[in-house]
DNA sequence: GGCTATATATAACG
DNA sequence: CGTTATATATAGCC
């Protein structure tokens, strides 16, 4: 109330009431200067890295952001990790939840091979192996192959966007292999 | 300026001017009650939205941002896309980005495994086929694992554009497994 | 980094 | 979903 426009002439008795700094409105367009950039970087990251802090706690969402900053630096942040969130949300490219599908699962789970979480990674040749080792591994190979040529028919049914289905590949990829 | 604490009482005579209601300061803990926690999410998920797209309109820096509610919708904005920054981060996590590696294509050429042009796309269990068979069968295999952790090694290392690196790991895949 | 005035976001309500 | 009081974020300056 009582906003006097622009004139801010004489009679300032009060000592408490500073004046003469304050915030301009700023138009949304990428600011040139260099050095205000880094500083408006600076700030509104940070502002933008504590409301989303607050917004998973309140209502108990999953979420990640990932920022590089011109420069090149990487800040991140997720709950409950960026990289579940990534993961999650590169299993959800080959399966949208607007298609009357089977509602199953199709990455996110499930070992694909018999080898457990640490797969079967080795370093000897296959002739060191003893005969079970060896069968195990027979059976790794055997399934990611054919966990590679399911997996890709699966997502070569569904009409998704070209740049979704890569995503899914890509996931796919290192689901496979590590 | 001129506060008047508490007391609103009497000569409300301004016709614009409604009273009575306001907003309080929440705690940041989990929204215990579901619709409010809906209503806030919306709410919120609007404003970060909003802010990050500013964010990165002012500072032009990268960004993703994905969320998954509680219910499993998932929200995703990104600058330049989503999947943009998703695959930069994901290649920050193994190999910094100094890196100034050799140019040469990656893909389109060599046959990558044994097998021939043909391929080994066996329909008949393991068991049927004889030793020789078996045994090209398995090279074909062990050939197809190191061959997918080689190239996307490769792939991971040079820094192509996105489309690019996702048109190899088609390519490768279906190289691979056909 | 801190400060202050102002712009923005948003809780409680209709 | 619109409104309004209030909390928060932040531009300009130190």
């Amino acid at each position: 109330m009582a906003g006097n426009e622009e004139g801010e002439e004489a009679g300032e008795t009060e000592s408490d009431k500073k004046i003469g700094t304050g915030r301009k409105k700023i138009e949304i367009k990428k600011i040139e200067n260099k050095f205000s950039r880094k500083v408006t970087f600076s700030k509104r990251r940070k502002g933008l890295f504590k409301k989303t802090e607050k917004f998973c706690q309140l209502t108990d969402a999953e979420i990640a952001i990932i920022v590089f900053s011109n420069k090149g630096r990487l800040f991140s942040y997720g709950y409950p990790s960026v990289e579940h969130v990534v993961n999650r949300f590169l299993g959800e490219q080959c399966d949208d939840q607007s298609d009357p599908f089977s509602p199953e699962e199709v990455l996110e789970e499930e070992p694909l091979v018999g080898g457990g979480e640490e797969g079967y990674w080795f370093e000897e040749s296959i002739d060191d192996l003893d005969s079970t080792k060896f069968e195990e591994y027979l059976c790794y190979l055997e399934c990611l192959r054919k966990n590679l040529v399911l997996r890709v028919e699966e997502l070569i049914m569904r009409r998704t966007s070209e740049i979704d289905f890569f995503g899914g590949i890509l996931k796919l990829i290192f689901h496979l292999i590590y």
